[in-house]
DNA sequence: CGAAACTCCTGAGCGC
DNA sequence: TGCGCTCAGGAGTTTC
């Protein structure tokens, strides 16, 4: 379940194995994902040089001279390097061959999605998308400013990617807990103070969860078998029924917009 | 327009 | 040891 540190983290490790070569073949075993891989994929790139990998939201963008290609890694998605003629494992849907090395996609529950455009930022799934978070036009006047007429709660309205992109399931648990919200407050009554303080926090959830290689997955594990550092340093996400680190309190977990939402009522207003 | 339900999928974890 | 159930989760789509 890749979170935006995630993603950030498989961009920055895949970009100096592949970029600035040329693709020499495209294998796709398994092209239904959230949506069709496109069938001409190979003839799209066959031949073409990566000129780079960005970053927008939770799309990773392969940049060509002819096109890009947008990759999400949905929920279970992964991307790695592996050596040439390397067998594939189930669920290794994808790899696109550059000279030397293979790009392998593995995605078990096919919720990732491969798609081609000529203009990425006018497309439709990129084109409505709101600031970064780690941008400087993600303010806390904008917040406050998008969240007017708002009643939907706080939680739900972090995680719309039209407000800002990014902020995972994982991430609204934690960045509502440090910012003193409760989760099911509704997004118009969040105070500029608040509303200041809530992006401040997320900013900083985000930047530390980047800066350990987006190890926030609940069932990631070291080479020694423990869990992640970064999963050790969350203070509500997957703690319900245990008691807050701050107050003591037991925390309450509760389904907000069908997901798994934990807080603490005495911490969090 | 906004809000909330619904949908895709497989593996893990649980009770029995 | 295995069966059947529930859950997890990103985000686009549908419905009201």
């Amino acid at each position: 379940m890749p979170e935006l540190p995630e993603v950030e983290t498989t961009r920055l490790g895949l970009t100096p194995h592949i970029a600035g070569r040329r693709v020499t073949g495209v294998v796709v075993r398994n092209g239904d994902m959230r949506w069709p891989v496109p069938t001409d994929l190979a003839q799209r790139l066959v031949g073409e040089e990566l000129l780079s990998l960005s970053r927008r939201g939770k799309y990773l963008l392969f940049e060509f001279s002819s096109g890009v290609v947008l990759w999400h890694l949905g929920m279970s998605g992964s991307l790695r390097i592996v050596k040439p003629g390397e067998p594939e494992g189930a669920h290794d849907h994808i790899d696109v061959v550059f000279d030397g090395v293979v790009l392998r996609f593995h995605d078990p529950r096919r919720f990732g999605s491969v798609l081609w455009t000529e203009n990425p930022y006018q497309h439709k799934l990129i084109k409505h998308l709101g600031p970064e978070p780690l941008s400087l036009g993600f303010t806390g006047e904008y917040l406050y400013l998008k969240s007017r007429g708002r009643s939907q709660a706080i939680k739900t309205f972090i995680m719309d990617s039209k407000v800002v992109v990014g902020v995972g399931n994982i991430y609204a648990n934690e960045a509502l807990f440090s910012s003193g919200l409760h989760p099911l407050k509704a997004a118009n009554r969040l105070t500029k103070p608040k509303a200041a303080l809530l992006v401040l926090k997320i900013k900083s959830i985000l930047e530390k969860a980047i800066a350990r290689g987006g190890t926030t997955l609940r069932d990631f594990v070291n080479s020694e078998g423990k869990p992640g550092y970064f999963a050790q340093e969350l203070s509500v996400y997957g703690r319900g029924g245990l008691d807050c680190k701050a107050c003591g309190k037991r925390l309450t977990e509760k389904k907000v917009g069908q997901r798994s939402t934990v807080f603490c009522t005495h911490c969090q207003r």
